[in-house]
DNA sequence: CACGAGACCTGTTCGC
DNA sequence: TGCGAACAGGTCTCGT
């Protein structure tokens, strides 16, 4: 689930606190436990606890699909890939299952870091720009205009689903997010991206906003055993909707694989440009 | 450069 | 009921 609305929801939480923990920024960590050293992919996971070890979190911020804590020293960055999650709790509460990184805060509280298929990772370097430097652009940054985009748009031969999914290009979409722009910008997912007129490539980067706004408002997607708490999963237009009617044609939505991925789109609003 | 396949992992759901 | 196959929000690497 967590794509840029999913991790967003969650930095907003961890910053500004909820119903069960207080902000985060001005702790202390206290301790560390790595109880799966897959999962650590900066420094050597035997160096993790001790480096990390009494610092304070000083700021927390995303960038793309990472969630990023600004420390004293440090920056510690976490990616959920498929199946992450973040959980705070009482430091006498029981362990959630499936967790893989431990942090013991200042106020009592624990930082968990679960992740049942072990895809997630958890950087702690210096600069958060060692591991974000490959990454493409935002999508709400202000400098991506239509018309930035439409020339970056120009210079990819990649039909749009896997270039919309690849991180360097723009930074944020995930498989749910992708096809759900891809519809609601009336955008085949097999047309190729330098064939876009400067008007298509303006109602897909405003799709791509929209869906994303949406997302965040709804504070993300949960679906299937992973429960993050958002609901956006129930306002979904073809994701995982194949063979239900469109909401704006009502023809059924069709499930390719495009790149070994899931494609859900409406054949009668996104046409492909030949045929 | 583009693309497909395979790898990394566990858990749930579906079909027989 | 049981069991294997298919599938899942992501990314990396390798071969063509």
């Amino acid at each position: 689930m967590p794509e840029l609305p999913e991790v967003e929801s969650i930095a907003t939480r961890l910053r500004e606190g909820c119903s069960d923990h207080p902000p985060l920024p001005g702790l202390l960590i206290q301790d560390a436990q790595v109880l799966w050293e897959g999962s650590i992919a900066a420094p050597q996971p035997q160096a993790f606890a001790e480096r990390i070890r009494n610092q304070q979190i000083a700021q927390i911020t995303r960038r793309g699909k990472y969630l990023i804590l600004l420390l004293s020293r440090d920056a510690l960055l976490i990616h959920l890939r498929m199946s992450g999650d973040i959980f705070i709790l009482p430091k006498a509460a029981a362990l959630p299952p499936h967790a893989r990184v431990t942090l013991t805060l200042g106020n009592g509280m624990v930082f968990v870091f679960t992740d049942p298929r072990k895809f997630g990772r958890v950087w702690l370097v210096s600069q958060a720009e060692e591991v974000l430097s490959g990454l493409g652009p935002e999508p709400f940054d202000d400098s991506l205009t239509p018309e930035r985009f439409h020339q970056h748009l120009r210079q990819k031969k990649r039909a749009l689903k896997p270039l919309l999914l690849d991180q360097s290009f723009l930074a944020g979409l995930g498989n749910i997010y992708t096809d759900e722009a891809l519809h609601l910008a009336r955008l085949h997912p097999l047309t190729k991206a330098n064939l876009l007129t400067i008007e298509e490539a303006r109602r897909l980067l405003d799709s791509i906003r929209r869906v994303l706004t949406e997302g965040i408002q709804r504070n993300g997607a949960s679906i299937d055993w992973v429960y993050r708490g958002g609901d956006f999963q129930n306002y979904f237009r073809v994701y995982q909707r194949a063979g239900e009617v469109c909401f704006v044609c009502g023809a059924p939505i069709q499930r390719i694989v495009v790149g070994q991925r899931g494609t859900h789109y409406c054949p009668n609003c996104q046409r492909h440009p030949d045929g």
